[in-house]
DNA sequence: GCAAGGTC
């Protein structure tokens, strides 16, 4: 009897193994892939891992895998970067050959349950998929591992038809219509760009759109705020605070000059200040960003390295809790061996408990270390760590406290007001050194006392129109929307900045961006909102209620798409040479000299970005972008080109330097070139150059005069070239 | 080349 065990990653392969069974051995497929074993009673069990999905949609049909047919591909047959996928169905496929039992034990949702399904039906193969039994656990803690495989289930093919539909949608909306804006693209231009829509991406942006639009249609308004300058550094604000009367705060200015304040009420408080909760994928990024400036992307990469490196635990949870069964003391046991993580731990109370936040996650626990300590971290990951690390104990610590000293004042009966704060009580926050510290004065004022004015001051400001997302506010953004998940959010971000939609750190949305949800929102509307995840959403709860097949919604989905397709092939001309056109202005730098505009192009033959004019081939003008330089808005002072930043090589920080490397230099600092005789052919100077093969003379009257020769021969020509002339 | 979703 051999019975296999499929899991979805290799990690819970190694969980659900030990959780059965104390005998249980560590096997290698080949270098890179282990498995686990153990034999009980004569039954042989191998519990082996897929690695998320092992398999891929492509088109059954076509070779540019566009359409509606679609079939099932392992995955690294058709997505780059995939490779790795291969051993897994390899051992998958040679290991469970002689199994006469399988058990599915994937993640218990849609996606878990279709990654089983299609490793046992395409790499077990013979019905596998048929006769499996399928474990049902929540955490992968012992007791849950031994219940559910005590209590089997049948697989939930609801849950598989839910998942299969999804991901056809996906390909049917997505692949087709991004395919079909390239070729509107092409059919009127032939360029090609990379153009990409789909059910989340697209929404996204359109997020992007609209905050665009409202910092471009924003009016600013004028306001003025009155301040008092006093002792002690106090600037204390006018109650009012924005005063839109010009007229008002006039008075109010001239109404204060000269007179001095009395101190009419002092109130100081104390408030409690919770620890902060543990983190889940989307608050790492978070704080990632806040803290070290890391994109999500960046911070995920480092959260996944730890977690294969086995310090910390699985990245992509949403929960923020951690529940007592992680064994809390043995985590802080392992952490005590690192001398600077070992003052920390020392305070902290007798009995841990947790402060946790109120999302939770069915298969895992907030992030937290393991206990055992990492070497040879890179940079990114060690900052990541050591923030995982520091936000876990401070978890645990004690509520720090925070004073607010709030002082009220009659300026000749103006009301002013002026707060001050300052940590009574650091608790949690000596332990969390990623986080300021207020720690202002307090100044010793009192009821009734008088303060000496030195100056009322009157600002004029204006009103500023929303702020511009960054990468994780927007995360934050698409997480209470439901967009996404938190697996694919800060690639969804990532490909919108690839798309070229997109650029900066405060999120700007380029004409192209604007005009691709333009464009979608005549011909596809519901693509560009939130609708389409949610009628998806509607429909797959339709098909667990037995109320609908996937057939049916396979087919609805179809026919929608067919006819939007039909739309912009029906516009194509017109929908290619507006999104070429908006593509061309989002790539505008700067101005050329000639007139025109540089552009930011690629070249495919030396593999580079480069600027060049939209005037080419008329103006010829290019300038190379050495390696990682950044275009900047501002222009050089001396010839109006863009300017650039770049890094040099040993040296901190970036320069900012023109577009032109020669930009400034005076031709005669280039050193002019030198004079070593008349040329034979036209009397013009002779030059000394050099060249590809050394130094060389030619003539300065090319291109009409091409007369040239190597230096070394100069001589004995001018020689002979004089004794054919007085022949 | 184009999606979104798992994962190393």
């Amino acid at each position: 009897m051999h019975e296999v065990i499929i899991s979805e990653k290799p990690k819970s392969a190694e969980k659900i193994a030990k959780a059965l069974s104390s005998k249980a051995q560590k096997k290698k497929y080949g270098r890179k892939i282990s498995y686990w074993e153990f034999e009980e009673d004569g039954k042989r069990t191998t519990v082996l891992s897929a690695v998320g999905h092992l398999y891929s949609l492509t088109s059954a049909t076509s070779r540019d895998r566009l359409g509606f047919d679609l079939k099932w591909v392992p995955a690294y047959e058709v997505e780059k970067n995939s490779g790795y996928v291969r051993d897994y169905v390899y051992a998958i496929k040679k290991l469970s050959k002689d199994a006469d039992k399988f058990v599915h034990a994937c993640d218990y949702d849609v996606e878990g349950t279709l990654i089983g399904y299609n490793a046992l039906k395409y790499a077990c193969g013979n019905n596998a998929e048929a006769k499996a039994s399928r474990m049902k656990f929540s955490t992968l803690t012992k007791k849950d591992i031994v219940e559910a495989y005590n209590h089997m289930i049948d697989i939930d093919l609801h849950q598989v038809d839910s998942g299969i539909a999804r991901h056809m949608l996906d390909y049917y909306f997505g692949m087709n219509i991004s395919s079909a804006l390239m070729k509107a693209v092409r059919s009127s231009s032939s360029s090609r760009i990379s153009l990409s829509a789909g059910r989340v991406q697209t929404p996204t942006l359109s997020i992007l759109v609209d905050r665009e639009k409202e910092i471009q249609s924003f009016i600013p308004e004028p306001y003025w705020q009155i301040k008092a300058k006093s002792d002690f550094d106090i600037i204390a604000n006018h109650v009012e605070d924005k005063i839109f009367d010009e007229e008002r705060a006039k008075r109010i200015f001239d109404e204060c000059q000269g007179a001095d304040a009395t101190v009419t009420n002092v109130n100081v408080k104390e408030t409690i200040r919770k620890p902060p909760i543990p983190f889940n994928l989307g608050g790492l990024q978070s704080e990632a960003h806040t803290v070290f400036g890391f994109s999500p992307k960046r911070t995920q990469v480092a959260a996944q390295n730890l977690y294969v490196g086995g310090y910390t635990s699985y990245p992509r949870t949403s929960s923020q809790k951690l529940p007592e069964s992680l064994g809390f003391k043995e985590i802080f046991a392992g952490l005590l061996k690192d001398e600077e993580f070992r003052k920390h731990i020392a305070d902290l109370p007798a009995k841990l408990k947790p402060n946790e936040g109120k999302k939770e996650d069915a298969a895992h626990p907030a992030i937290h270390p393991t206990g055992v300590l990492p070497s040879n971290l890179s940079p990114d990951e060690e900052k990541i760590y050591r923030l995982i690390v520091y936000r876990f104990i401070s978890v645990f610590s004690e509520d720090s406290k925070l004073e607010t000293m709030k002082v009220d004042l009659n300026v000749n009966n103006e009301e002013f007001v002026f707060t001050r704060k300052r940590v009574s009580h650091e608790g949690w926050l000596k332990h969390y050194p990623f986080k300021k510290q207020e720690a202002d004065e307090f100044p010793p004022l009192k009821k009734g006392d008088f303060l000496k004015i030195h100056e009322i001051i009157s600002e004029e400001k204006e009103t500023k129109p929303p702020a511009r997302y960054n990468e994780a506010s927007l995360i934050k953004e698409l997480e209470k929307r439901e967009l996404g998940t938190k697996a694919t959010r800060a690639d969804i971000i990532a490909k919108l900045y690839d798309r070229k939609y997109i650029d900066g750190k405060k999120i700007e949305v380029k004409p192209l961006g604007v005009h691709i949800i333009d464009t979608l929102k005549q011909y596809c509307k519901n693509l560009t909102s939130e609708e389409l995840t949610r009628e998806f959403e509607r429909e797959l709860d339709c098909l667990s209620a037995d109320k609908i097949t996937k057939e049916e919604i396979l087919a609805n989905g179809e026919k929608e798409v067919r006819s939007i397709l039909k739309d912009i092939n029906n516009n194509q001309k017109e929908i290619g040479s507006k999104l070429y056109e908006s593509y061309q202005e989002s790539n505008v730098v700067g101005e050329c000299s000639c007139g025109g505009k540089l552009l930011k192009k690629y070249s495919r033959r030396n593999k580079q970005t480069f600027i060049g004019c939209s005037n080419f081939p008329q103006c010829r003008n290019t300038y190379s972008l050495p390696k990682g330089a950044n275009i900047l808005k501002s222009t050089c002072p001396t010839c109006g080109l863009p300017m650039i930043s770049i890094k040099r090589k040993g040296q901190k920080g970036r320069e900012h330097v023109c577009l032109d490397p020669n930009c400034g230099k005076e031709v005669s600092k280039r050193r002019a070139p030198e004079v070593v005789g008349k040329c034979p052919e036209c009397g013009r100077d002779l030059l000394k150059r050099s060249g590809r093969f050394g130094e060389f003379v030619g003539c300065s009257g090319f291109p009409q005069c091409r007369f040239s020769c190597q230096l070394k021969d100069l001589d004995k020509i001018l020689l002979e070239k004089s004794e054919e002339l007085s022949k």
